[in-house]
Parts: C-alpha cells; structure tokens; sequence
RNA sequence: GGAGCUGUAGCUCAAUGGAUAGAGCAUCCGCCUUCUAAGCGGACGGCUGUGGGUUCGAGCCCCGCCAGCUCCA
C-alpha cells in the first residue's frame, strides 16, 4: 500500500533525480535523527565521492537546482553541511495523513505485503496437567503480538497451540489419579492438585519397583489407545484447557489451531523412515536412530535404542504437517532461547529431508524469565509466579488506581477499566523491548502504570476520546455537528504539537512493516509510546474545544485520527483502549 | 572443549553505518479556579565492557580479549 511518507519519499527520490546529477542508485534517502528539523535527508557523501565532489557542494548545488511544486509533500529544501535535508510540506501533510487515517479507520497502518502468502506461527504451548506460570508468559504474549502484526501485513494467518499434551509424564499422571482420584472442582486449584500427585508419584516410582512398572503400564495403556487411559488423559486435557481459556481471553489469545504434541504421534515413524532411506541417518548397534555431521551441527537421534521417540523427531513431522496443510512461506516458532540449537537441528533435517522447501523456518527465541536474584524460577524452589496470579495482581493494582482517580465511575466500569489497564501494563511489560534479552522478575516494573507504560498510553487515548464526546455533547446540544466540516480545516493543523501528533500518525504503517520485518514487537510499543508523548504536547499547548470554529474542526479531526491509531497499535499488541479511565 | 545470546546514564531499555547517543524509572526542583495530575516542565546523570581493524564517517560492520546468561559435549 502506498501511505503518505511512502509518496513524500517518492517525491524526495524525484525531485533529487529530476536535477540529473545524481544517477538514481546512487540516491540513498534516510530519516534525520529527531533533533534534526528535517524529515528525510540526502547525504551526499557516498554520491560526491563517485562523482568526484565534495559533499558539501554537492549539497548545495542539488538544494539550489530542486524548487518543489506547491502542491507538493516537501516543503522546505535545505543544507546542512554535506546533508540535503528535506522538511514535509504542513499544509499538504496534515490533510493526507488524516485523511487516511479517518478512510482507513481500523484498517489504518495495515498493509498488503504478505498478500496471496500463508505464515504460521506457534506460540504458548503449555504443558497439560500444569499450571501457567510467567515462564510461559512471554511466548504466549509476543506470539499473539507477532501473530496480529503479520495478519496485519496481508498474510493469511494461522495461529497454533502446540500443547504439551503427550509423553511419559502421563503415565505418572495416570498412576497418580488411579491412586488418588479425579482431584475435585476446577480451574487452577485441579491443575495443582494434579501437579501435587504427580509430584508425589514421580517420587514414589523412583522407590518402588512395581509403581515404577505401573506407570509405564499407564504410558503403554496411553499409547496403545486403551479406553480408559484414553478418557483420563482426554480429561486431564480438558480440564487444563478449561482453567487456561480464562487466562487466555483476559490477554486477548486466540488460536486457530490446538494441534498438540499427541496429534503427531503417528506421523514420526515416515520421518525416521524417510531418514534412514536416505542415508542422513543411520542405526546404530543398540538401535538408536542417529543423525551425524548434519550442517556441522551436534550429532542428535531421531530414535532412541528403546524405541521412544524424541522432541526433534516430533517436530520435524510437525514441519511436514504443516507444509502439505497449509503450504505456508514462513513457520514462525516462539520458543525461548534455550531451544535455539534444537530448532537449528528441526530446520536443518527438515530441509535436508525436502520438508517445507518452500517454507522459511523461523525461529525467534527470546530470553528466559529469572527472579529478582537472577536465579531460575521454580515451583520446587518457591519463587515461581503463576499466570493467573499476575493477573489478579495487575487488574488490583490498576483497580486501586480508577477507584481513587474516578470514584463516580459504575463499579462495572471500574471493572472493566482496571481490567483493560492491568493485562495492558502485564502485556506492554513483554512487548516494549527486544525479546532477545532476559527478564528479572520486578514486579513494579511488570505492573507499571505510569511513564513508558501501556496505560500511559491507553491514558492517552482516554483523553482524546473524552475530548470528542464533549465536543459532541456540546455540539448536540447546539443542534448540529461537527464531523461534516472538520477535513477542509486539516489545512490549519501547523501548530508544532499538531504537526508532531501527524508525523507520528504519518510513522504507523512504517512501523508495522519494519515490526514484522524484524519480528520485533517494540517497534509497535514504541510508536504507540512516542504518538502518546506527542499527544501530550498538543495537549498541553493546543486547546481544542475552546479553539475559535475552525480550529477548533480541525483540531478535532486531529484528535479522532489519534484515537484510532492509537486504539490500532494497541490493539496489534492485543491491548485494549478504553473510552475513559 | 565447542556454540549462541547479551554488555549503552545508578536501574530497565532505544538508537535502517550518518549530524549534538535518546526515553522511562529512581533522585532533586517546579505546575491542578483552564479539554482527565495514570499528566506536564526543568535539573542531575555517558571514555557505548576492552584492544585493534575497515570506512569520508562506527554504539552499530570485522578480528582478539574480558564479563554475565544459555545450550551442546
């Protein structure tokens, strides 16, 4: 698609070549850092350099040789050393932007790169019969959040929950609830209780010979598909599902596909087959199934000499699912760092064995989760934090917080504020840095409320909705409204603050590529961080309902064009905007 | 022993190879009779871990070293 900084830079790159002095590979334009009063520049050196000029001079002969055209994007043309600088046009930029903004509405700052292209990404994947906890936190928020940024792109979409549903452990699981029973209720005290027996049981097996053997009588039973073993692991699975779905609405997840690691269990062997057949793997003496010398990579097995299969056996079959599906051009995996030589060895055999050669497969990894000691979260050691519990805190806090700033509120407004306001600062926490780094749990910074933080801007959008729904109060009660003439007034907005506010909105669709470019959901967090800043300038210094007519329109115009693009890159990294708060 | 990630203000983080390295938090000083103070303004705070190299130009690219985290053996 073709926003309005895309025509301002291909106008600059125009302009700059209309001159005939500088051949077109050779016009590189780049954004001027924020200080300088410029909004694209032309540094001349690298062209000065082959022309065999100085830059300097260059500058200036290229400045006096370019007039823009009145109803240009640029505006003024000057030079600043060896630097072409470029400013937008005010008159012409405010109506475009806003335009735009007001045509497209929600659809504002989307694209259509990825058209006619299918990207799947996996992301969460908790452990059934486990309570979530922070450690799970992070795959689960930023997948959504790279989930929506590429839908956003024009990509067809597909979200999958590849849930650790499978494996030994059930066999204890199964041993556990045989001896001590269905654990009573629901939600998250059931899923403890299931992880307290199963605790209990893998202790008791490492002592007892025959429970030892029960237990992998249960896995067996599971595997072969026996009815019973079949039912209680479907309700183990059932009732995690159950106790996660609230915690997943609550931060806006959803999934298109469950496909868990059982519903591959019969699809590992053609893997192991195709393997062995083509020689990129071989069986050794014990019968292991090992693969050697791939991509220089550690020697891996795809089998063990016990016949149990492993994760990566599981997951290059999950490629291969996955292709012949949905014949997607990206796989993207958001798996914690600690995975990253594994999914190297997935990629590698995948390729190696045709799967998906068409597909680029992805992995972002990011940083692990530690407490404030930097030591690993656990729940044997005690300092572990569980999802649903940093959730309850987040919503307390922010309710603290709407209960002494807005007592006239309802209590179901309330509610719902503090709940917008908690996930969003739990959420934002995730989102506003590059994922690559570690985490130390602060619970302060986690939840904060103010400054580079989701409510400041969510705050931010409150104050712009509460000035529109004046605006129409007021006008309402005067008996005409304000929407029919606000654009002819865009032309006014050349206020700094109101010229800061539309270069920003002007920066969404930019931002939204160069996020799902760089898989970096920061560049998001970011724009919404620096719009809301702008915001609060014009706030300050712009006065919109008391503004005489005119200005007034469009300064109003203005407003709701910053509502919905902040309510549009918020809601890419799944955080909600309230009216008020 | 090998591999990956990370080192930027007291703390948490930004900065497509470009101009004076920017924010938030913390600390300190101001601002609510004016569209929401979850806010605004100001001050303080830097040899970008370290030594070389490439380049007109390096926080960013290349090599060595140091530290932390992680994975493999």
């Amino acid at each position: 698609m073709n926003y309005t900084l895309d025509t301002f830079r291909a106008e600059v790159r125009q302009a700059i070549a209309a001159t005939g002095r500088v051949p077109e590979a050779l016009i590189e334009v780049t954004a001027p850092k924020p200080n300088i009063p410029a909004d694209l520049a032309f540094p001349a050196f690298r062209a000065a350099k082959e022309l065999g000029l100085n830059p300097a001079q260059l500058a200036q002969e290229l400045a006096a040789a370019i007039t823009p055209a009145g109803d240009s994007l640029i505006g003024q043309v000057t030079v600043a050393g060896p630097f072409l600088n470029f400013a937008l046009n005010p008159h012409k930029l405010a109506p475009a932007v806003l335009d735009e903004v007001h045509h497209l509405g929600k659809r504002y700052g989307h694209d259509d790169t990825g058209q006619g292209q299918t990207v799947l990404v996996e992301y969460s994947s908790p452990n059934v019969a486990k309570r979530m906890h922070v450690g799970h936190i992070r795959t689960t928020i930023i997948g959504q959040a790279l989930f929506n940024i590429i839908q956003a792109l024009g990509y067809k979409t597909i979200s999958d929950n590849h849930l650790g549903d499978w494996g030994k452990q059930f066999g204890v699981t199964l041993l556990a609830i045989e001896h001590e029973g269905k654990p009573a209720g629901a939600g998250e005290l059931a899923v403890a209780q299931l992880e307290e027996i199963y605790a209990k049981y893998s202790n008791l097996i490492k002592e007892d010979p025959a429970l030892d053997e029960a237990a992998r009588a249960w896995s067996l039973r599971l595997e072969q598909g026996d009815p019973q073993a079949r039912e209680l692991w479907q309700w183990c699975v059932g009732l995690t599902m159950s106790y996660i779905s609230p915690l997943y609405a609550r931060l806006g997840i959803h999934f298109d596909t469950v496909h868990g690691e059982s519903f591959y269990e019969d699809k590992m062997q053609p893997v192991i087959d195709a393997a062995l057949e083509q020689g990129i793997a071989y069986r050794d003496a014990k019968g292991a199934v090992v693969v050697e010398e791939l991509e220089k990579l550690p020697t891996f097995l795809l089998q063990r000499s016990d016949s149990g299969t492993l994760y990566l056996t599981r997951d290059a079959a999950t490629v291969a699912f996955r292709e012949a599906e949905y014949q997607p051009t990206k796989i993207v995996y958001v798996v914690d760092a600690r995975q990253e030589l594994h999914f190297r060895q997935v990629f590698a055999l995948a390729k190696r064995l045709g799967y998906a050669a068409g597909a680029e497969l992805i992995h972002i990894s990011f940083g692990v989760v530690n407490d404030q000691h930097g030591e690993p979260l656990s729940t044997r050691k005690g300092n572990m934090i569980f999802l649903q519990a940093l959730l309850d805190e987040a919503h307390a806090r922010a309710r603290a917080v709407v209960d002494k700033t807005s007592p006239e509120f309802s209590e179901a407004e309330r509610e719902r504020i503090a709940e917008a306001v908690g996930m969003g600062a739990v959420i934002y926490n995730d989102l506003y840095q590059d994922s690559k780094r570690s985490i130390t749990i602060d619970w302060d910074k986690m939840l904060a409320l103010e400054g580079n933080s989701a409510p400041y801007i969510q705050y931010m959008h409150a104050r712009c909705r509460s000035i529109l729904r004046k605006a129409g109060e007021e006008e309402a009660g005067l008996g005409r409204s304000h929407t029919a003439d606000q654009a002819e007034y865009a032309a006014l907005l050349i206020h700094p603050a109101e010229q800061g506010v539309i270069k920003q909105l002007a920066k969404l669709p930019e931002a939204v590529r160069e996020a799902g470019a760089r898989y970096a959901t920061f560049v998001i967090a970011e724009w919404c961080y620096e719009t809301a800043r702008a915001l609060a300038a014009f706030y300050r210094d712009c006065p919109v309902l008391k503004a005489e007519a005119e200005r007034r329109a469009g300064r109003l115009y203005l407003v709701a064009a910053t509502a919905q693009a902040l309510e549009n890159g918020l809601g890419l990294l799944g955080i909600k905007a309230p009216e008020r708060m």
